[in-house]
RNA sequence: GGGCGGGUUCCCGAGCGGCCAAAGGGAUCAGACUGUAAAUCUGACGUCGACGACUUCGAAGGUUCGAAUCCUUCCCCUCCCA
């Protein structure tokens, strides 16, 4: 059950009551796409980090280690150790990353396993099917991720097809969840598609947001369009999308497409990029991105962020995580990831207590420029 | 003392008369990364007033139109024999 708790214009601070556990939003959710997050934080790590939420992927695990044995060792919660919600994204972005191992078909996607070259399909009903082994507290509607740039005909047809699955999949989930009782049920979110043509987006949200859904996403967006586009998708497609529930913009984004996302009534999001960044030395103060290999960080003893009160930044200089990563540790990668993450959640954080307090535009105005100021030494 | 092999740009290591400022690694210095086929990828890496010029391949001479590559001497190093 969703609620509102508080709005700042078009932004909205709510609350998202699930069987596993409350969301409090805006919140950014921590990507383990093969139930770990990549960078070697470990689940149970994650409560201390601010997490909420752990995002998991119904292609890769059902690939590996397949969803039958998720669902036999007591479903993903279980089976990663991690007590909170889930959300599992359909497989909807391989169809977009796997784009030269896949066909689409009307039915669904024929993909050639990236990792042995085995034929799968994965359709609406299969999805379905496999996020219900899983388990995940939300299920993610099968969709086509299309490419950017994309032709007008493709993406009309594809975004059409996206709602017919949507039907599909939702029809399968039903009869799935037939036995379960409602408030112990697995949530359905559908994905509103259309690249960067407003028209279709619009249109396809209108569909979509009659289906009463208990939340939807923006899928298809930061795949290579500009960010000013992306806002103005996004300011075509929320006003259309039910603001009485949740709104997911999916794999976004940089602290600041967030800061915009959320002014524009935005409150789920998801990101590889504060994992990633951390395992390549990139990581993120409240002064602007930082590379911990640069030169200039040898002898630095402060920590990665000042102002942050991450367990890392409590105990190591940015000097030892200079020299972790020069010196090709694991350790590097991990207290890297580990404090990006704590930056992303703690961020999320501080935008829901800024709503709370009215003064959301104030909060994003010197947020943004602090970011911007690239101070940081 | 005799013999073999060898000394290449920060390191390792190709090259063995022109296509060589010199392959390929590493190190170093930068950069990219947005529902993760990513602990990955890209660029720079002798010097400079740089689509060109200049100085390099242990040292010094020499052969040649032209040498890191051939010859001579010298200086080091490895290994083998005394």
């Amino acid at each position: 059950m969703y609620e509102i708790i508080a709005e700042n214009n078009r932004a909205k601070r709510g609350r998202l009551t699930t069987r596993d556990g409350v969301i409090e939003t805006p919140v950014f959710m921590n990507v383990a796409t093969q139930g770990a997050i990549k960078g070697a934080v470990e689940p149970r790590e994650l409560t201390a980090l601010g997490c909420q939420v752990v995002l998991a992927n119904t292609y890769h695990l059902h690939v590996r280690p397949g969803d039958g044995l998720v669902r036999e060792m007591g479903g993903l919660r279980a089976f990663i150790g991690w007590d909170g919600p889930t959300l599992t994204d359909s497989g909807g972005f391989q169809v977009f990353s796997l784009a030269k191992l896949r066909r689409v078909r009307e039915d669904g996607v024929c993909f050639a396993s990236h990792v042995d070259g085995r034929r799968l399909f994965i359709g609406p009903e299969e999805s379905a099917a496999i996020q219900a082994n899983l388990g995940s507290t939300v299920a993610m509607a099968f969709d086509e991720c299309a490419p950017y740039p994309c032709e007008r005909r493709y993406m009309e047809e594809s975004a059409a097809r996206t709602v017919r699955w949507l039907e599909r999949h939702r029809a399968k989930a039903e009869e799935l969840s037939a036995d379960i009782p409602p408030e112990r049920r697995q949530l359905l979110f559908g994905i509103n598609q259309g690249g960067t043509y407003a028209d279709i987006r619009a249109e396809n949200a209108a569909r979509i947001a009659e289906l009463g859904l208990p939340g939807y996403a923006v899928g298809g967006l930061a795949v290579g369009e500009s960010a000013e586009r992306m806002y103005e998708i996004l300011d075509v497609v929320t006003p259309i999308l039910p603001r009485d529930k949740p709104t997911y913009l999916m794999g976004v984004g940089t602290p600041e497409n967030i800061l915009e996302a959320v002014e524009r009534g935005v409150d789920f999001f998801d990101c590889v990029l504060p994992a990633r960044n951390g395992r390549h030395a990139n990581l993120y103060t409240s002064r602007g991105r930082i590379n911990m290999h640069n030169k200039r960080f040898e002898r630095d003893p402060a920590p990665i962020d000042a102002n942050c009160s991450c367990p890392v930044c409590r105990t190591y200089s940015r000097a030892y995580l200079r020299h972790l990563f020069k010196a090709g540790e694991m350790l590097a990668m991990r207290l890297a990831v580990a404090h990006n993450l704590y930056f992303y959640n703690s961020l999320t954080a501080r935008i829901r207590e800024a709503i709370e307090g009215g003064v959301f535009a104030e909060f994003k105005r010197e947020t943004l420029e602090a970011l911007r100021s690239s101070d940081v030494a």
